[in-house]
DNA sequence: AGAACACTTGCGGGCTTCCGCAGTTTCTCT
DNA sequence: AGAGAAACTGCGGAAGCCCGCAAGTGTTCT
């Protein structure tokens, strides 16, 4: 059995290879890269069926080289492994899990025995096993109290970009009202307003900063969505001409 | 000879004890807190002169409590060990390091050899030692084009938060017209506008956008100015009864 | 089928923001 | 001290934003 593992700080990479050897004594070549581009590559020429893929990494980080390994593989069975909790993590990794393949997600804080057992359990039987914690953060975006359906999580996005309202609405299909309606229910979502008697706020960058700081979104997911933007924009002026 | 060492990781930790005990055999006493806060006690009550800071922490982060360490005795000799070469932390550091006392900056990913040459030369002898990587960031940080001088990086913060134009000019004593110049050269410097040929944005918003892609601030930087803010809020309150 | 509810859209008004123009004050040289 | 540069300030207008109101469309119950 082949095992890739894809994290960059070296320290964490050595606690993960003794883990790994003493939780899977099947494992019997063990690859290493050290960024999201390089596991990528790695994956696709040992033809790697089982990954543990660190999320934070310099460069492209790992939901993005975790998508483009199910895109080619989609059997491939991913443990996710990270100090983030983040839900801008999150919400990347439950959007491009495949129907049916396996996966993980386990603290870096866990205890060294319930790693090796998530290893045992995703990469050797194919189980899905999220860490408790993980799981509390999902379901508590997912309570209807401060869950972002996908739409308002696209404006939030186009919001975040600096877009205004009209272009917005260009860019979705909506019209400009609509576009409007979407962001005083992002305002209410994020607490803009939330029982605070200061005095009035600038709604729109308030929106983004507690869209920060309560880890709906992280710079990562900001790049990736400028650069989702600009192919955007490039295909909308060919279209124009 | 006794050192505090103030890590959250326990890898990284370890690590640290490793290098400390191979690079100071004159070190008697290491002592370990794993927060800020913690480790600003624990600063007081052994009396200690040498910290190892880690900057990143859940919690009260590395600058924080060095500032409260360094106010309560300013001679504290204090390694920052970190990942993160982040413009808002360093400018954190720049702000608070007393005139005459030994600091110092290694990065995470320097060898080992570097890091106990730093803790020989920081806590043993005094110096101060700044990692090249570091010291090209301030640098670039330094220079005319890219800079920030304290009054617009005060008033990006407040930008950040969602304050009005009106309400800065009452926090920070200036005009309204005086805000919306300093916001000018915000835009102008973050490239808020910069040869792009998109259509046109929301610069307020693009603005704080730009600030975090750039690592001009963060979201621990956001959060500790948003306690300030509360803070000047309480105050005013009180003296307009 | 009909009632209740949610979502979308246009209109309009009050407020904020961006910024050019021009006069005044403050800083910085020689 | 005096000249020139840089920063500060008020005014005013165009554009963008926030949002209440009301009409239209679609969905989901009973």
């Amino acid at each position: 059995m082949k095992v890739l593992l894809v994290e960059d700080d070296q320290f964490h990479a050595s606690y993960l290879q003794d883990a790994l050897a003493e939780a899977l004594p099947e494992v019997t070549e063990m690859l290493h890269a050290t960024d999201g581009a390089a596991g990528e590559a790695e994956a696709r020429d040992a033809r790697i069926e089982a990954v543990v893929m660190d999320l934070q990494m310099d460069g492209r980080n790992g939901i993005e080289a975790a998508r483009a390994i199910w895109a080619e593989r989609p059997g491939t069975r991913i443990l996710f492994w990270s100090n983030y909790s983040d839900e801008a993590y999150l919400r990347g990794i439950s959007r491009i899990v495949p129907e049916d393949s396996a996966y993980g997600y386990v603290l870096k804080t866990a205890t060294r025995e319930r790693l090796k057992l998530a290893l045992r359990a995703v990469l050797l039987e194919g189980q899905i096993m999220v860490d408790r914690e993980i799981h509390r953060l999902q379901r508590r975006s997912a309570s209807p109290r401060n869950a972002l359906d996908d739409s308002e999580y696209a404006v939030l996005l186009d919001l975040a970009l600096g877009l205004q309202d009209k272009l917005i609405a260009e860019r979705r299909g909506m019209s400009l009202r609509t576009v409007q309606n979407r962001l005083l229910s992002l305002y209410d979502k994020l607490g803009v307003d939330g029982e605070e008697i200061g005095p009035a706020l600038n709604k729109r960058v308030k929106a983004l900063s507690r869209a920060f700081t309560t880890r709906t979104l992280n710079v990562e997911t900001l790049e990736s969505a400028q650069r989702d933007y600009e192919r955007w924009l490039a295909g909308r002026a060919r279209s124009v001409h």
